[in-house]
DNA sequence: AAGCGAATCAACCGCGTACCA
DNA sequence: CTGGTACGCGGTTGATTCGCT
């Protein structure tokens, strides 16, 4: 009848991730690819990982899609917000309201959790400071998510209805790949149509946290697991506190910034256009049990997805391009008429 | 240097929805 | 159709860091 139980609260693990934590779920995700949060917790303890991460993940289910999605995704974007993005998340929020996981996806490189975060420690007091400054009335012609008013929840509806229709249309002509990069609305109806797209995506860019924390772990690989109940205190004071917990940046971070992009490219041998010019001393892929090229986690993600319908290369070039730095101003933009219209 | 409040952000919680048998 | 469960989302919390006095 309906679906196993979900995972007993009992002995459940919560609290900050260690990076021993981390890596598990990035080896068991390499492996099986994300979804089936359920299964993880339990299937973890089977992964062939070093000896010394041989243990279950006592985590909820919830709590590691968090973890992923939030932190060991591929292709987050973590520190200070652009003035671009800031414009994007204003309007976006204007247009589309608290709804921050629609919002994230125009904004592939950051998470939701990352921006409504950004939002209510600093764009809400902006736009506050800014209100008052004008008494009320907002200087870029939009209000707060306080006062969004009927005619305003009248239009999210009529834009959702809208974007839905793009994404179908979209997802009715996937077979052709050139309407991805062809059409000026695209803009604004892509992140609709992601699904399959973001995934993509996503695993496109870098991912230099589990970069460094797979880095630092070959650096100083933790003692054997039979303490792992102290690890988290344990893990906290050695050099993997630099590399994931908390996303503290330290003074380790200079010398660790190397591993960037492209060096988590070369990494895990994913993006193959790249891979030709760069030489690093980061720890290659055949150096971590299950992280071989050949069952990397992108493309374990990314072939289900879109790898047979469209091709990745032209996915990763549109989101890795300048160019879509235009295709977000041209959002913005587009945003502002529909703001205007608005107010 | 110490204390304290503010700011930040990772993680948790609870709810609504989708999905499955 | 119904009941049960997983998943995803938004709101909230709390630990940590930062900056000022």
């Amino acid at each position: 009848m309906g679906r196993p139980p979900c995972c007993d609260k009992i002995g459940v693990k919560k609290g900050p991730w260690t990076p021993e934590e981390d890596i598990i779920l990035v080896s068991y995700i390499q492996e099986h690819g994300p979804g089936n949060w359920r299964s993880v917790p339990t299937n973890t303890g089977a992964i062939n990982i070093p000896t010394s991460f041989l243990y279950c993940l006592l985590r909820c289910s919830k709590s590691c899609r968090l973890r992923w999605t939030n932190y060991l995704r591929p292709g987050i974007k973590r520190g200070n917000f652009t003035e671009q993005e800031e414009k994007m998340i204003i309007h976006l929020q204007a247009l589309l309201g608290n709804r921050w996981a629609a919002i994230a996806s125009y904004l592939p490189q950051r998470t939701d959790n990352d921006i409504k975060n950004y939002w209510n420690t600093h764009l809400k007091k902006k736009l506050k400071k800014l209100q008052t400054g004008v008494d009320g009335q907002n200087q870029d012609g939009f209000s707060s998510s306080q006062s969004v008013s009927k005619g305003q929840w009248e239009r999210r509806l009529q834009t959702d209805i809208r974007m839905a229709k793009q994404a179908l249309s979209e997802a009715l002509s996937l077979d052709k790949p050139n309407s991805l990069t062809d059409s000026k609305d695209l803009n604004l109806s892509h992140p609709y149509s992601r699904p399959s797209q973001s995934q993509a995506s996503t695993y496109a860019s870098s991912a230099e946290n589990i970069s460094r924390l797979l880095q630092n772990w070959m650096k100083n690989p933790p003692k054997p697991a039979a303490h792992q109940t102290n690890s988290a205190e344990t893990m906290t004071q050695n050099s993997f506190n630099n590399t994931t917990t908390a996303g503290s940046i330290s003074s380790e971070e200079g010398a660790l910034s190397a591993t960037t992009a492209e060096g988590f490219d070369s990494f895990f041998s994913f993006n193959s256009s790249n891979s030709d010019n760069v030489s690093h001393e980061s720890v290659s892929v055949d150096q971590i049990p299950n992280l071989t090229p050949e069952n990397s986690v992108f493309q374990d993600e990314s072939k289900p997805n879109l790898g047979d319908q469209v091709p990745l290369t032209l996915i990763e070039k549109w989101l890795l391009d300048d160019g879509s730095a235009q295709a977000h101003e041209d959002l913005i933009n587009l945003s502002l008429e529909d703001g205007a219209e608005l107010f």
